[in-house]
This record gives C-alpha cells, sequence and structure tokens, in this order.
DNA sequence: CGAAAACAAGCAACTGCTTGCTCAAATATT
DNA sequence: AATATTTGAGCAAGCAGTTGCTTGTTTTCG
C-alpha cells in the first residue's frame, strides 16, 4: 500500500484514464452492479475500517473474485473515495440549505444536529473511515479534500455558536472553538452505536441530545420558571 | 492474523524450575527495556491503530529488528494486552477511589469527568485502541475483559447519574442512558484532539466541559438569577 | 454478435513469527 | 583473583501466509 504517486482527485475528477477507449460516460458509470459494490464495501469499512479491510472479503461478500473488482475501480482507494466525496457532497448541499435559511441560531443549530444524526445511517462508513483513518488519509494528496471539507464543517458550525453568543441566545462566556468539537465529538461518534431501527429515531434522538445540550444536566433551580423552553424556536 | 487455536503456549512448559533462584516468571518481568519498549508501541497504536501497526514499526521505531521484539513479548497481541490491561487496572483504582467517597452526584460526577481528561494523555494508546479496535478485540478470549471493564465503567457512570435524578440534583426528565453515551463519547473522543500542553490543561478543559454539560448552551433567561451557580458543590 | 463481468493464476511486497546463533555483562564457582 | 556459567539482548535469515493489484482468458447476457 504504498502512496502510489497517482494524480486522481477526488470523484469528480474527470479523466477514466482507463485504457484506450473511453466507454461512454465511464469513470462515474452508474452501473447498479458497481453501486451495489460500492455499499458492500461501505459496510465492510465501517464495520473494519479501510485499512483493515482486505480486497478480498469486499470480493467474498459480494460473491466475487478480489480480482473482479478492478474491472469496476481503478484501486481500493478509489473505492473509499468515492464513498468519501458522496458524503462530503451531501453533507454541504444540506448545510447549504440550513445556512441559507438564514434563522436564529438556535434553530439554525437545531438543524445541524437533526441533519447529523440523519446522516449517520445513510453515511455510516464515511463518517466512520474519516474518524478512525483521518491520520493515514490524510498524507495521500488525493485526500486533501477530506480535511479541506471538514475545515469547511468547522467553519459553518462555529458560526452558528458565535451569532448565538452574540445575539444574546447563548451564554456569552462560552467558548466556542471547544464547544464545536464536544458537539462534533458527541455527534459523529454516535455513529457507532445508532441505528434508526433502535428505540430512538434520528430527529428523536437529536431532541434527546438539543434538550441536554441546550439546557444542561442541572435540574433548572426551583425559583426559576419550570415552563421555560428547552430552546426558543 | 486469523483467531489460530492457540495451539502453543511455549516456554514455560518444558522448562524445568531454574537452579537457586527464581525470578521473572517470564513475560511479567519489567526490565526498562521492557517498558520502554511498551511506550514505543503505545505510541504507534495510539498513532496508527493496533491492527495497522506492523511489529516492524515498532522494532525500527526502537532501533531493533522486529525478531528481537519476541525477546520480551510473546507476540503483538500479548503487548496490547498489557497496554490495555494497564488502562483498565488504573481507571478502576480511580473510580473506586471517586465512588467511595460518597459525595452528592454532582460532586462524583465532576471527579469522574476530571478522571476522564486526565487519564487522556497517559492511556492515550489504550484509549484509542479501545475505541478503533474494539471489535476486532472483542473476537478474542484474551480480550474478554475489555468488553467487562467497559461494562463496568458504564454501570458507575449510569448509576451517579441516576443517583442524581433521584436526588433532584439533575433533571428528572433525564435518559440516562443516553445521556451516558454522550458524555462517554464526547469525553473520550477527545483523545483525538486534547494534548496538555495545549491552551487548555486536563483540569481546565473538564470544568469547560463540566459548565456545557451543568448548565447548556443556553443562556439563562433574564428573570432567572444571573448568579446560580453552574453546579452545587 | 460484442461488450460487460467474472474467473484463474500469479507476482512482488509485506505480514507476524520462528529459528539458530553471537556477545557482552552479570553471577556463581573454584 | 581467576575461571566457569548463566542471562539479557540482539542479529540474520527465513518460514508460511496475506496484501493490493495485474494479466490473459472465459463466461454471461442484452
Amino acid at each position: 500500500m504504498a502512496p502510489k504517486s497517482r494524480t486522481t482527485l477526488s470523484a469528480p475528477a474527470t479523466r477514466p484514464r482507463r485504457g484506450t477507449r473511453q466507454r461512454s460516460e465511464q469513470g462515474e458509470g452508474s452501473s447498479q452492479r458497481r453501486q451495489a459494490l460500492l455499499d458492500i464495501a461501505a459496510d465492510l469499512f465501517a464495520e473494519q475500517g479501510f485499512r483493515s479491510t482486505t480486497v478480498r472479503q469486499i470480493g467474498d461478500a459480494a460473491g466475487v473474485l478480489s480480482g473482479s473488482l478492478y474491472h469496476h475501480f481503478e484501486s481500493k482507494e478509489a473505492i473509499v473515495d468515492e464513498i468519501l466525496s458522496a458524503y462530503f457532497t451531501s453533507l454541504m448541499a444540506t448545510y447549504e440549505e440550513i445556512v441559507n435559511k438564514d434563522s436564529e441560531p438556535a434553530v439554525a443549530l437545531r438543524h445541524l444536529v437533526r441533519a447529523a444524526f440523519n446522516s449517520l445511517d445513510e453515511h455510516r462508513a464515511a463518517i466512520t473511515v474519516i474518524q478512525n483513518e483521518r491520520g493515514y488519509l490524510n498524507q495521500f494528496p488525493r485526500f486533501e479534500y477530506v480535511a479541506e471539507s471538514e475545515a469547511e464543517v468547522r467553519r459553518i458550525w462555529t458560526k452558528v455558536l458565535d451569532d448565538g453568543v452574540a445575539s444574546g441566545a447563548f451564554r456569552e462566556d462560552l467558548d466556542t472553538a471547544i464547544t464545536y468539537r464536544f458537539l462534533r465529538d458527541s455527534l459523529w461518534v454516535a455513529v457507532r452505536w445508532f441505528t434508526p431501527s433502535g428505540r430512538l429515531s434520528a430527529d428523536e434522538l437529536a431532541d434527546q441530545y438539543l434538550k441536554l445540550v441546550m439546557s444542561g444536566l442541572e435540574k433548572p433551580s426551583a425559583w426559576a420558571n419550570p415552563d421555560r423552553p428547552l430552546f426558543s424556536g
């Protein structure tokens, strides 16, 4: 698994660069078979991580010899690459929609939290791989976009927090940088135990989480209005 | 790295007791060299994970050929085993001390949180490996104690939360099981970014965290006493 | 048909681990 | 003190199996 100076970038990269003939619309070709293989690989990556998953395991799970995978994908790395880019593309679209609404910070935060929980199941593999293998992937130019996208995500969340502090919705002594890390960690790591078939749905879990995070563990003191809303909006 | 039906236990079986004195009950011997090798391996495990770290990398980092490691350790698994058991032994001792004090739930919680942050640096490798490789290690009887210890940890934390709800210190509508998971996740995953040489010390970070988690993001309403303590105790 | 998909076989590099040996320092015996 | 023995630590070489990937051929099927 040497770096192997392949220059292809992320998924939207245009060149299939496969041999002589360029079959129409290849590369991004979306045969169902191809997508099925991606899903199978994603499941394994989510379970065992990227490095610890072998191409032979992927082949076995797909009922195919490992060599046959290379008819569909350039390399094992190309497989995660597609999984990761799909995740970030989807995530960024969701975020765009949320922040473009220009809602109150507390409302925007709720939308972000819900979006996070709702993405856990569909993008389990991407989230797991990024968490467990960020350092490793960072070595490769191919995966530079991962760090860039993460920075963008951080900017979006932090802005919502900062806006909330500025508008008086959140406590003014909030360290938004650290708060973001706590939120991000607890949200994304939930990928390890959250399943939509469990006791709580993604939205219910998001609401539980918001209640905890907005109002805290502590019981409101007796002299405080017991009916005050958990969060405004 | 298959489970491998564990046939040879090697050395101690055949060898008769050494002459006059017997020390070094084999394996548990703790020369400084041995400890140094453990530390080196721990750093690599923390950086790359257990499965992705090779014995040759450990050897290289120690300035030794990989084969020489087997003079000190039975196997690569034996190395993580020692790292993990050391962690749990230390953690349980700390917990014992905390819960034996029988303090108020909010105080006990604070102690638990501080203990968690303070363990991050010293036990970085153990915490990282457990997080990223729990599923894999669970396959082996050798590592059964990991799951058992984790369950014990969960019991301890959950009891503190339940006590807090019962005593009225924490809000009564708290789902303590879910709350524990959120707390655990955000605390333990901080191992990825926390360094004691950073902006905040472990205790300072613990206090930031407690402030967030006890009182929440939301600004106390105007009619509430602005001087109410963040947590009692 | 002819393209898409899979197979069979294998390569070079790497995996955890074992073996037989060296060698200096510590310990025991004379 | 001088000699003999044991021990701790390591090296060099290599094992059997696994890794990602390649190549040439065969099957499947619209």
